[in-house]
DNA sequence: AGGAAAAACCGGTTAGTAGTCGGTTTTTAT
DNA sequence: ATAAAAACCGACTACTAACCGGTTTTTCCT
């Protein structure tokens, strides 16, 4: 006699790695149909079968990560979200899940792990905030 | 007849919802024992077990989230990380998942997701970076 | 020391999601 | 019309977190 679960995967967008794989097949090539992108993943990876293929782009679908349309006999898949897209999107999950109300401790975190990566990135970041504050002054706000 | 999976869970340092609430109330009050925890839980939440929150608490010792020490009859437990230290750690995982080598898709990835929070945010954004830049310069480098 | 109470420990169930495919149906092109 | 290809269906495995009953161990009190 075990209670229900009231939930778990506090993650909204996780990812599995057969899914972020084809996402990287359909970022670097988009409007693959199934079986290219299948053979796409057989290089360095122990394979997968077709199928297998073809059910982790049906997830992906219905996560709306990838989109398709019906070209000839086949559909042809391509991401609904870039790299970068998905990448603000999941730091924001995370960011959602873990701040504390304070900006602070948001803003520390990320420069530290941009300090991390490279020492310049402190300096391109400060160009992106430019850039940034010109469009938020002028109302160009245009966020999707 | 199915195939072993390679794998799954891409990312590594995941939580449930039991164990992030379990840390949250370790942020807020350090050093309780699993039943003290258990207590600070129930309120706005459906109640779980002491028996389950206890294993939560030794899933996350696992995790090295959290530590314990004997004090007396009773482990007391406190959070092993910070809040702000997980928030780095989560993020430095997704970037190191989906980043593409360019650094700027990571940074403008962020500074979408620090304007979307606030204005302001950009400010606060830019004297960190001043901060973290003179450390940088003078070598300071004293990273956890 | 003996026994009660509390905490720790063990082991097992449930649920959800991703990976895995075999087999069947549907579609398309010849 | 038919064969090949693609889509669709449904099932099973693996993993992880939530869940908790029951047992053992520890501690404390008399």
């Amino acid at each position: 006699m075990v209670k229900k679960r009231s939930s778990s995967n506090i993650l909204p967008n996780t990812l599995g790695e057969l899914e972020l794989i084809v996402l990287e097949v359909l970022w670097q090539r988009p409007h693959l149909d199934a079986k290219t992108v299948f053979e796409n993943i057989v290089i360095g990876r122990r394979p997968s079968s077709l199928n297998t293929v073809q059910s982790t782009l049906e997830r992906l679908y219905k996560k709306e990560l990838v989109d398709r349309i019906k070209t000839g006999h086949a559909y042809t898949y391509f991401a609904s979200v870039s790299r970068s897209n998905l990448l603000g999107r999941l730091m924001g999950d995370v960011i959602g899940l873990l701040h504390d109300g304070k900006l602070e401790t948001i803003l520390s975190s990320f420069v530290d792990v941009a300090a991390d990566l490279d020492a310049r990135s402190l300096s391109e970041l400060e160009a992106l905030i430019q850039l940034k504050k010109k469009g938020l002054e002028k109302g160009v706000n245009d966020d999707q």
